[in-house]
DNA sequence: GCTAGTTTTTACATCGATGTACATTGGCTG
DNA sequence: CAGCCAATGTACATCGATGTAAAAACTAGC
């Protein structure tokens, strides 16, 4: 028994297939006993639209693309949680996509796939340049998370700089001087690092700390693994840090890691503070202190920045010349929070006294 | 400038709409100088095949869907990361599906989402029985994975009651005799844990050990605070056992940190092993002993078998009646083994001492 | 130079849903 | 009850790519 068609729907009502179409589409002027009858075909036939079909009259296909570099970064597993509840919200087919920091395949995320099945694309860049975004024309509407990229995009990231200037001056306030910056660089680029990496040195400078450019590791990448080994390596050539500023949460476990292996007290010999509050690091040994971005809102914001790029390209396409104004490129800030665990304050037992927007709805346990 | 067509390439070429289908679509009977000139025309408009149309025209899309429960939870990240390799080496692309475990999710899923865009699907069900599984007709080929329901679905998993016995083993063998088992389940389904919770019976029992279903802990979900909070409420109410079977790593981790909060000794005076190998496991403190499934081998065997499944699909659809030999369905069992670290074994230092077919390609790490 | 056979190319119909433009129906006003 | 308007419903063309069937171009053999 093949798959029913409109057709059928039709025919088993007693109606044109437009009115079938109509009644599934919600058009308006439609009686309800007509109405009533072709849902009851629907259901007796279990009738289900063909996106095909709707996808080639409407050059809509209901799905975005959420571009990432690794989807087991837990900082990424968690945003996309949040994307696809906001997505589904709106009735959007979130597709996931994993480029592994590649290049290439960030471009071929920005053109749409080599084909035009996405409507449109969250995309968090690594390796993607401004010049690649320039030439990215005819790419479906595009917002980026996190990485800044100098030319016009969309784009939602909180305050990078001043997230990390408030991270090293709760470090500076507990006394610590000689900071590492586990993750940290110090180049033109417009990055995220960057501009965390800014933050740190405004903090030191406020405060009167010389800055040893010597105190940035550099990492091959941002997991647990180069966390671990970039201060291992620091550790064996004699660096002797009292705190350290991971930028991220997988850098500062995997830091957490060889402090332990070492026989370093944590915090009362180094104190630690990540970036992005993944739920390892509530349950580390010590827990970990972290800058925690409000990734329900990240994904929140992006998604509906994202749909009104698609209604307006959708609009502009119909009305062509007329309504060409293309808004301006948003670039959106979002909140942040310091949320101080063992590493920093070495308080124990702050397990269940966390509370506010970043808790709520945390994975399938927020169901009690 | 509006995406060129086929028809535009047609023009340009100076050949006719299917000649140019012919040449993208790699069709035996095309003169090199006719394909040179489609192909220079394609090039010049920057020509791309509309997804759409393709799908209509032809019945398949080329996706394919990852069900999951929760995105965020670390195993299913990982997984996901080798599915999407498995299924690009194949052209196909993966749509990621997060169900938040909820039944309904999951039946939609199973249903291909009320719509058709996808061409198979990999799941693995949490909420979902057997009777869900009889009753969903018309649904795309669909490969299970980790759950196993009865009903004749293909599936791929480990041997989780072997797996569990050898864990249970290993305990044993470190002189444990009051084994926990945190997310045992004791009854009569199908399911992964009541497999696990088998093996570990089945161990006991070979030992000689005196099962106590009061050792099994029950948890709402697989989730890092589940363990750690299950465990706590045991030992709150006096149990005091010398080693922790979990049923998965997340639950270990959450069980790590509340034997750290009670200040008890891992693996001295508490052992504690889990299931699936996360990155996290190898970091944490102390880093923790596993059951590693080859992960790579699960995602490589179940794309597999989903694309002959798909094939099958498309092949008995022209054929219809005569090659409607449904091959029965498989259920193929993936390679595991212990990984042993410190939570049970107390060495340290560990931490590059492994290799093996699990350590190879996992992230971004492996660029270097 | 013609026939038979093969390769290359084409015109046209088709996949399923929906927009357009028009036909029909019913209700209300005067 | 004619005349109009609004509410409903319909026929048909269309989105873009590709399968079918058949025409056109070419090759080889005699």
């Amino acid at each position: 028994m093949a798959r029913p068609r409109i057709k059928d729907v039709a025919r088993l009502a007693g109606v044109s297939e437009k009115t079938v179409s109509n009644v599934i589409n919600d058009y308006t002027h439609v009686s309800d006993r007509t109405r009533r009858a072709v849902r009851d075909a629907i259901e007796e036939l279990g009738y289900k639209v063909n996106l095909a079909g709707r996808h080639l009259r409407q050059g809509r296909t209901g799905i975005i693309a959420l571009v990432i570099p690794e989807l087991d970064v837990p900082y990424f597993a968690e945003l996309a949680r949040h994307v696809i509840r906001e997505a589904e919200r709106r009735s959007l087919t979130v597709l996931i996509h994993q480029t592994g920091a590649d290049r290439d395949h960030e471009l071929a995320a920005l053109t749409g796939f080599g084909s035009s099945f996405v409507d449109g694309v969250i995309l968090s860049p690594l390796a993607l340049t401004s010049d690649d975004l320039r030439d990215s024309a005819g790419a479906p509407p595009t917002v980026l998370i996190g990485e800044l990229l100098e030319e016009g995009a969309d784009h939602v990231a909180i305050d990078n700089e001043k997230a990390a200037r408030e991270a090293t001056e709760h470090l500076l306030g507990l006394g610590r001087r000689s900071i590492m910056v586990i993750g940290g660089r110090d180049d033109a680029r417009l990055g995220t690092a960057e501009a965390r990496t800014r933050g740190y040195r405004a903090a030191l400078a406020e405060a009167g700390v010389a800055y040893d450019p010597a105190a940035l590791l550099p990492v091959e990448s941002f997991r647990t693994p180069d966390g671990a080994e970039s201060l291992a390596r620091a550790l064996s050539e004699g660096a002797r840090p009292d705190a350290l500023l991971c930028l991220n949460d997988q850098l500062a476990l995997g830091a957490l890691r060889t402090l332990h292996e070492h026989g370093i007290r944590v915090p009362e010999e180094v104190a630690v503070i990540g970036f992005d509050d993944v739920e390892a690091g509530r349950f580390s040994v010590p827990t970990l202190s972290t800058v925690a971005p409000d990734k329900a809102a990240v994904a929140q914001v992006a998604v509906e920045l994202l749909q009104r790029r698609m209604d307006e390209a959708m609009g502009s396409a119909s009305t062509d010349a007329s309504s060409t104004v293309v808004r301006s490129p948003q670039d959106l800030v979002v909140a942040h929070r310091l949320v101080l665990r063992e590493s920093t304050e070495g308080v124990s037992g702050v397990l269940r006294s966390e509370a506010g927007w970043d808790r709520q709805g945390q994975g399938a346990a927020g169901r009690e």
